[in-house]
DNA sequence: CAAGATAATGTAAGCGCTTACATAGAGGAA
DNA sequence: TTCCTCTATGTAAGCGCTTACATTATCTTG
């Protein structure tokens, strides 16, 4: 069904279906309903690559996050998705495994068709320190949401993710609870593993404490269901190395549960002996026996910012603004207390 | 960036630089490289609109779940991006909320967005039964993935998710080890929990148990985090009520996570005097003190046979065969075990 | 009721590509 | 040389729409 078929069937011409379906009001009522019936009847829906052409704009947006597959990145996805919706446009999702090559790949394939504007979740240094982004911010809007100083400068649209912020509130509260000693339980690599390492250094540092190499404990996984076992094997072992005696900062849920099981397994409680500072404020921060102490990112905040800025930039906003900062929240719960040896 | 400014730059005609990107083999490697060079230059991507306008296909797939915040979903959505990625497709993303309404406008949207093939998820009764499906399959390629008996004897391209048999599965396994009475814990609504509870119903029946309206816990919520204190709660109230004595079946990891919680309050052992069972083996399912025995969907064996379902139906492949069925698998772990009263 | 104003519809150009067909140039056989 | 074949490139039509502009129908109003 083209618009010429429904043309004809209307006894029109093409131009005042294209009317009915744009303008509705500026053609008779008459003729409009003679064309809406046909065009319900056969359930024509008009071809929007050939609007596109002539439109300049796809009512698509293109979203990059770096895995599907991880419940971090699952609210964020569907703030946007939803707002999205709600506005009209339809979302092309791309998962760039972190791989800076891929997101430009997506980033060109985007561009190709049309959308009307991108958002790079956990946006690579990399790709905006080349100039890419910006190359690219300049033909369509860009909406970067990072964790990144440069980028944070950089005079382009972003949402800031102050993850140091968060890192600060968590030690801040192990510390005025009496932990004087915290480990840090990591994943193998990864910018935001490196970022938080960083904060975590400079901050025991900040309050005269050595960040001592073997209180960090590095698995080999991160995200994958692999890092629970994973990481209570980590924090067993270094429980019976003594190494462990205060607190543990896990960088994320999954690698928090692990370390329960091993501290419970060990014999020890939470939090009386020992307490646990989690990360992300996923679900499974609270679906297990002990309630997980988390920083909680507001990726939901995140995404709602995100899509504002990129809704104001379709819109025809300038870049004066256009940018946010995010403050993590820290969620108080069971798995962090007074320290029993401070 | 248009074809024409390329030409112009590189002395060809816009068919050569056409050529060059699509046939490379047909033009002479002096004019080739010459016109790759301006390409490459000026980073330019034909626009995909135009392209699709002519060639009748726009190198892009539908894809629709019920909710992006579900991680049951995940593993499904990440399986068919990363398939749609390597035979270089991009993923529309829609949620439809399990609003067949909803998912009725997405397709209708993505068929105006001329996509080459629809993956739905969890298909709808209301939209098959109404002939929606099979009058959009007409147009073009579609997979549904369902549960749903008369969908499965419908003729289209299908997945079949044998919910029914990894009911089965789980109820034998209860029953082998010696429980006689389980508890089936259920969201408020929506198909899948009804079709547990048939199957739960069947199953008892078959073999000469009464499944008693008691026995079955409903809460208000079912796949939000909410869901966890919430059965929890449920559970707890049976407890005292006297009415779990054997085993709980949990309709997902969320609720089973709140089951153990009271379970573990009211001092009872898991497996030895109450034994739980799960559905869906989500990382939730691991990653608690005490790993739960689920019922695995297999969702990434789904997401692969319906991507290459509809990768052959793109394909040009015919209907016949077009048909898959994937049988639930139940992972043992450490929730369940022999009845001490059996 | 003529005639200018206005509302409703039609005509046709063109969005940026692909591709069938036309053309030109090069080489080889007679 | 002439004619034919083959290869490389150019010309132009057309994909299904939107929209500026042209045209025709419908009002106003003196």
């Amino acid at each position: 069904m083209r618009i010429e078929d429904i043309a004809k069937e209307a006894g029109v011409s093409i131009a005042t279906v294209s009317r009915v379906l744009n303008n509705p009001q500026i053609v008779k009522k008459e003729t409009r309903d003679r064309v809406l019936a046909v065009v319900t009847k056969h359930d024509y829906v008009p071809d929007s690559l050939a609007r596109g052409l002539m439109t300049r704009h796809s009512k698509t947006v293109g979203v990059l996050i770096i895995s599907v597959s991880n419940s971090y990145y699952m609210e964020i996805t569907e703030t946007i998705q939803r707002r999205l919706r709600e506005a009209g446009y339809m979302m092309l999702l791309g998962a760039t495994d972190d791989s800076p090559e891929l997101e430009r790949r997506y980033i060109l394939d985007f561009a190709s068709r049309r959308v009307d504007g991108i958002i790079v979740i956990d946006a690579s240094h990399e790709n905006y320190a080349s100039g890419f982004y910006p190359r690219a911010a300049a033909k369509r809007p860009i909406v970067l949401v990072h964790s990144d100083e440069a980028i944070r400068a950089s005079g382009m649209r972003e949402v800031f993710l102050d993850q140091r912020l968060g890192m600060r509130r968590a030690m801040d509260h192990l510390w005025a609870l009496g932990h004087r000693e915290v480990v840090f339980l990591r994943g193998r690599e990864g910018f935001s593993y490196d970022l938080k390492q960083e904060a975590w250094s400079d901050w025991l540092l900040e309050h005269g404490a050595e960040p001592r190499p073997e209180l960090v404990l590095r698995i080999d996984e991160g995200n994958t269901e692999d890092a629970v076992p994973l990481a209570e094997e980590a924090v067993s072992q270094a429980l019976r190395g003594g190494l462990v005696r205060s607190a543990i900062f896990a960088c994320n849920d999954l690698q928090a549960r692990g370390a329960v099981s091993a501290v419970t397994k060990s014999g020890l409680r939470i939090p009386e002996d020992l307490s646990i500072m989690s990360h992300d404020n996923t679900i499974l921060a609270v679906s297990g026996r002990v309630q997980l102490t988390s920083v909680d990112l507001k990726m939901k905040s995140v995404g709602l910012a995100a899509s504002e800025l990129l809704f104001q930039a379709m819109g025809g906003g300038g870049i004066e603004g256009a940018s946010r900062r995010i403050e993590p929240e820290l969620v108080l719960r069971d798995s962090t207390g007074r320290a029993c040896n401070g």
